[in-house]
RNA sequence: GGAGGGGUGGCAGAGCGGUUGAUUGCGGCGGUCUUGAAAACCGCUAUCCCGUCAAACGGGAUCGUGGGUUCGAAUCCCACCCCCUCCGCCA
């Protein structure tokens, strides 16, 4: 959410940053701060009048405890009360629309990111292992399909489309994953382990930013009106919502495994192939939680983490930066991580670390007590440390061996008990 | 799912219609005393919003959340959320 003073103080850069992600934006600008001013005229005459009313009631107490008349004053009182709520009822309903929306205006793009309309314009910042990298391979698919890795058919009888099974030695593979991701983090990188719960409640949701926007991405369990984690982002950065945390607490850093469930509505026929889209899929999250002026240090520190993993694996990878058109509804800053994906021929998205600034704080009011006392938002971070399916792909497409075998990098070997497939 | 109890300031815990933003204790901050510390004593000690910005000052709101009753609600009524105890069900 953005800060509503600064609306008001800097509406034109506010849209002219807007602007950067989409044109569309400046209107909604306008309708929010047509709110505010409202809102505030009708808070302030009902504020005067309450200070009256206050007033009269006391003298009223004075009067009845001494056994006096005071129907008179009460009359007045009574009359003061009913502007009082029809006031009341104006700046409420103005306070409520200005933010429902708020609450679906994205975040400003951060100064320093570059321009551009989409993600043909997001330049590569650095790239790992990219000389070396297999022009081709048998497919993921084709692949999985002769070793029994992944069963897409029988997943479908059991889900529909776009779910899988990891079966035999892919499945001991993604749990030798997820393990090893999560102990890297956890006991190398400095991530304290975190095992949340998957279905979130809908404030929760709206804390980092997928609702109310992105309802129709989510699945719903409309019962008891819980959605299905999209990404564990959701459950690990409302760990602390409402909070005012001590200084010394901060940075917070955190990781957790969990599954994703994600929708995908509209984006069948696209990138759909195999398991590099699916409606359910692993992945490990990294999350931070710390003071404003240590965030732009933490998202660098954030995605060095991540691109480890790609290297202990021996996985050519690419860094990008998101141009303003492309960043995601609640980042100002994101770099994405990209493999290579030898099977497609193509880099894929294995991981998007992101830099939210107070936009996730403000909406969930998590500040922490600075060093003179104030209460200040948080800054709060992101990134996949990282999405598991991308990951299987790429490690089995770019450890094929010619003799039908994959030879798994050593990190591994302890976590999947063997050095090859199969 | 059923029955009961409860949600008050950083924490503990009073208050159950009228100068109560709220007694008190603990903790924290400042001071007196002391070579220093402890003890004792004194003072301070929430958040958000509005009044164009900042400071000062003034006003309003906040006792789980939202409604209602009333001239006036932490206090009475209703709904919901959360926590605890017992019963039932259950991996």
């Amino acid at each position: 959410m953005l800060d509503i003073r600064f609306l008001r103080e800097n509406p034109d850069l506010a849209k002219q940053r807007l602007a950067l992600r989409n044109p569309q934006f400046s209107s909604l600008i306008d309708q929010i701060l047509d709110c505010d001013a409202q809102r505030r005229q009708a808070e302030t005459r009902y504020q005067q009048l309450q200070a009256e009313r206050k007033r009269l009631s006391k003298q009223i107490g004075q009067i009845r405890a001494a056994g006096g008349d005071s129907s008179t004053l009460e009359e007045q009182a009574r009359t003061l009360g009913e502007q009082i709520e029809a006031l009341q009822k104006q700046a409420a309903e103005c306070d409520s629309r200005q933010r429902q929306l708020l609450l679906i205006t994205p975040n400003l793009p951060h100064e320093q990111i570059p321009v551009g309309s989409d993600s043909s314009a997001n330049p590569v910042v650095r790239e790992y292992l990219t000389d070396h990298r297999k022009p081709t391979s048998p497919n993921h698919l084709e692949i999985a399909s002769q070793l029994q890795l992944l069963d897409l058919d029988r997943a479908a009888k059991i889900s529909g489309s776009g779910f899988t099974c990891f079966t035999h030695l892919g499945a001991r593979l993604e749990r030798a994953l997820i393990n090893f991701l999560l102990d890297l983090h956890s006991q190398h990188h400095g991530y304290r382990e975190i095992s949340p719960p998957f279905l979130i409640r809908r404030d929760s949701m709206i804390g980092t930013g997928q609702l109310p926007k992105f309802e129709e991405d989510m699945y719903a369990c409309e019962k008891d009106d819980l959605f299905l984690a999209p990404t564990a982002e959701v459950p690990l950065t409302n760990l602390y919502r409402d909070e005012i945390l001590p200084i010394s607490d901060l940075p917070i850093r955190l990781v957790a495994y969990s599954p994703c469930f994600r929708r995908e509505a509209g984006s069948t026929g696209r990138e759909t192939r195999g398991i590099i889209r699916l409606h359910q899929f692993d992945k490990v999250e990294l999350v931070k939680i710390c003071r404003p002026e240590d965030s732009p240090a933490e998202l660098e520190s954030l995605t060095n983490d991540a691109e480890r993993v790609l290297q202990l694996l021996q996985i050519p990878y690419r860094v990008v930066e998101l141009c303003s058109g492309d960043l995601g509804f609640s980042s100002m800053r994101t770099y994405d991580i990209e493999v290579w994906s030898p099977g497609q021929a193509q880099f894929l998205e294995v991981s998007s670390c992101s830099n939210f600034g107070d936009y996730q704080a403000r909406r969930m009011n998590l500040r922490f007590k600075d060093s003179d006392g104030k209460n200040r938002f948080c800054h709060t971070l992101n990134g996949s440390g990282t999405a598991l399916p991308r990951l299987f792909v790429a490690l089995i497409e770019n450890h094929f061996q010619p003799d039908g075998s994959i030879l798994l990098p050593p990190p591994l070997h302890p976590y999947f008990g063997k050095e090859k497939i199969p």
